[in-house]
Formats: C-alpha cells, sequence, structure tokens
DNA sequence: CCTCACCGGAACGGATCATTCCGCTCCGGC
DNA sequence: GCCGGAGCGGAATGATCCGTTCCGGTGAGG
C-alpha cells in the first residue's frame, strides 16, 4: 500500500538521519538537526519513538550489531589475520556503517537496555578478536589493545566535512595514513591504552552523550 | 608586592584553566568551567577580560604564538628535516601547548583581530615549511600535506580522560602509533587532503566554537 | 463535501550560560 | 581596635536553546 510505503519510507528518513547526526555531532545534537536531516518535522520523529533516549538507543543497537557484522563477516571473508583486520576497519568506516554511535556504549552506559550491553560486550570482543589474530600472524604490532582500535574510530569518524561522499573519502585519507604504521613496532607504544572506563570519559568530553544523569547538589 | 603577585597569580591560573577548558572542550564550554578549574570565581575573570570572547582570543594568540616558536625552535634545534618534523609535533603536544586551541583559528576566524589572523598564517607557513623540509630529504611521505598535520593535532590532542600526566601519556601513546606510519608511502593517501576552508568545517562540528554569528548582547 | 490519518512547525516549560550585582573578607593606615 | 576600599566568590538576571506537546493544514477515500 501506498501508506505503509510512506511510512516505512519516513522511518527509514528518521533513523538514517538520527544514526549520521549522533554519530557525527554526539547524542546532544539536537532533535531539530535530525528532523530537518530527514527533512521531516520534528513531530515525525516523536510519532515514531516516546523521546530522545529511546531514539538513541535504537541508534546504537543498529549501529553496534551492524559493527558486529563487519568483524564477523572480516574474519570470514579473509583467512589472512591482517587482511581481515583491514577489512574489517575499511568496513566499520565505510558510509553509513554509523561507527561514530558505537563509542558512546562504551562512553555512557547508564540506564541502558540488556541487550544493548550484550551487543557492546559481544562487539568488544570481536574486535578483542581480531586483533589478537592480527597480532598473533599478521604483523599487527602487539602492543595495540582494542581499546586503541576505538580510539582509532573515534578519530577517523566524524569529519563532518561535507557531503557523505566527501567524508567517505576523508575517512579513507585518514585510515590510510594510519594503517601501514600500526605494523611498525619498531618504537614501543609509551603508556597504557585506556580501560573501558577511560575511553567512556574520553568520549564523554568529545561529544556530549545523554544530557546528564542526577544532578546533585546545590538547588 | 603580595597585591601584585596575587594579581599575577589570578591571572595566570585564570589563562591557564581557560587554556586548558577550551582546548579539551572547544570554545562554546561554559565560563564557570573555567572557574573551576582555576579555583576562582566567574566574577574573577570577567574582571580581567570583559567577555568571554576576548578570553577566547587572548588564549588564541598566546597558543599561537607557542606552536610558531615550537616550529622555529624543532627546525634551529635539529638539522635532519624528520627528526625537526618529529621534534615539532612532540613539542606541540607537549602539556600546556593549547594545541587544541590553534585549531579554531582555521575553524572559525569570524571577527578576529589582525594580529590573530596574522599569526594563524604564519603559523601554517611554518608548518608548510617544516612538513616541505621533512618531505624533500626526511623521507616524509609525499602525499601529507599540512592541513593534515593540523587534522592529525586536533586527533591527538583532547584526550581529556584523566588529570594531565595521564593525558600526556595518551598523547604520546597516539603519537607514537602514527608517527611512524608518516613515513611509509607504499600505499599512496586516498582523496584530497582538506583545505582550510574544509578543515574549518571539520572542526566547527566537533568543538562549537563562538557561539554564531555576531550576537549583539552585552548592553 | 466530509472524515480520518498524518504532517510540519509553532508553542510551552525547563535548563543552561554569559554577564552583572552584592555582601563578605582581608589589608593597610590611624 | 576601627575604617575604607580593593578584590573575591557565588547568587541573581535575562536571553537562548532544546525536548516535548499541541494545533491547524492537507490529501486520500467515500
Amino acid at each position: 500500500m501506498a501508506t505503509a510505503q510512506h511510512a516505512t519510507d519516513y522511518d527509514e528518513r528518521v533513523v538514517n538521519a538520527a544514526r549520521e547526526v549522533f554519530a557525527q555531532q554526539g547524542f546532544a545534537a539536537p532533535i531539530s538537526e535530525i528532523a530537518e536531516l530527514a527533512g521531516v518535522g520534528v513531530a515525525s520523529i516523536y510519532r515514531r519513538y516516546p523521546n530522545k533516549r529511546e531514539l538513541a538507543e535504537h541508534v546504537r543497537i543498529a549501529a553496534t550489531s551492524r559493527i558486529i557484522a563487519e568483524a564477523e563477516t572480516a574474519r570470514e571473508a579473509e583467512s589472512d589475520p591482517w587482511k581481515a583486520f583491514e577489512l574489517f576497519m575499511h568496513g566499520c568506516l565505510r558510509e553509513h556503517t554509523g561507527i561514530g554511535v558505537v563509542l558512546p556504549p562504551h562512553a555512557d552506559c547508564r540506564g541502558f537496555s540488556e541487550e544493548l550491553l550484550t551487543l557492546r560486550d559481544r562487539m568488544i570482543s570481536r574486535v578483542e578478536e581480531l586483533v589478537a589474530a592480527a597480532q598473533h600472524a599478521g604483523g599487527l604490532r602487539g602492543d595495540l589493545r582494542a581499546a586503541d582500535v576505538f580510539v582509532l574510530f573515534k578519530h577517523l569518524n566524524p569529519p563532518l566535512a561535507t557531503d557523505e561522499p566527501r567524508r567517505a573519502e576523508l575517512r579513507a585519507r585518514y585510515l590510510a595514513l594510519v594503517l601501514p604504521g600500526l605494523r611498525d613496532s619498531s618504537v614501543p607504544l609509551p603508556g597504557a591504552a585506556p580501560d573501558w572506563e577511560e575511553l567512556r570519559r574520553m568520549c564523554e568530553g568529545g561529544a556530549d552523550s545523554e544530557p546528564a544523569e542526577e544532578r546533585v547538589g546545590s538547588g
């Protein structure tokens, strides 16, 4: 039916716009921006999601699932562990992957659904496996940790420069700039990789996640 | 005199705090945050600067000057162009350099003083010279542009994770991760480096700069 | 022409932030 | 010990932004 088709079309545009806006600007981005990018009114978003938090959670779940799928696909498609790792990195930075949206799950886990937390853990496991395999047999430097990969994602993702084709070009450029260096272990990495808690704080500062939690003191 | 000393002390704490906060959170950071980090009241900031814009400009001028100095120092201290480039990168990411604050001059030049615009141009020139020299004789990959260096700074700077020593550790870690790759030109960089205008847009989205265009206010 | 479903955008209320105002403390002079 | 003023911290103010809700408009089906 025309009507159902129309609704589906709207759903998709809203979700896509939300993914892009959240990925690029963080979860503090205004709903109106999503509406504008989607070419709909704000009310059309609220007609589909009860509030911003639920929209954000939906987007996070979708993006996290997609990253997991990228990891599994990469492993299956490539027997060479380094190639698989490379493929995964490229896959995560492809258009519409919404990689920018998977950091906040590490960044701000307060009040998330079990589903999302489970997905988050699975995503981390998949990345750890890819890294370990590439280190064992692929020449990936041994002192790289999975958390570093997420830091790279965080930096490689949100150019936000212009339109998507150009953004993809920029992601590709900086991925190409960084990837070869990951195999050069002539100089050991100083310091320790961030743990998930620290990564959380690193992402919180950059692009705000949810408004805030309990406003404690003062009055 | 105790009084003069005290005032100087306050000035310094305010400027340092402003540099850190602006560098990590962008120029949209609230003044109250700066005040808190400096351990002073907001009024003490306004007693020294007529408004937020002038404080920001002061910080930008200081940081930009410092980057220029780092570039000149590096060139003079090292005859090997690659070493000079490396030294410059490390120098810019040292504590208190405020590298995060030099991006917005490219990011949002509206209504800046001639002084700052001149410094900005000089800073760009110095970086271009270092890059060209390192490419000519130092093994730096030939397709790296000066704008890429600023993109790297943008990503290497604002961990914001915890306290400064740890932040310095993180900056060092990711600089060490990236630097070796800059000499590996086996795979040419795809896409084009951003021009200054595009870099401006890239920074605008990430961490807000000034509120918006001309906000008349302040009556 | 009427009804129903769905839209876009204006309206509302709360939160945030730049800036100003005010009462307090500390210091030197008497 | 008491007075005047400089300088301070934080509360008060006014404007803006943003999440959410409300409402009048529009097009399809009957």
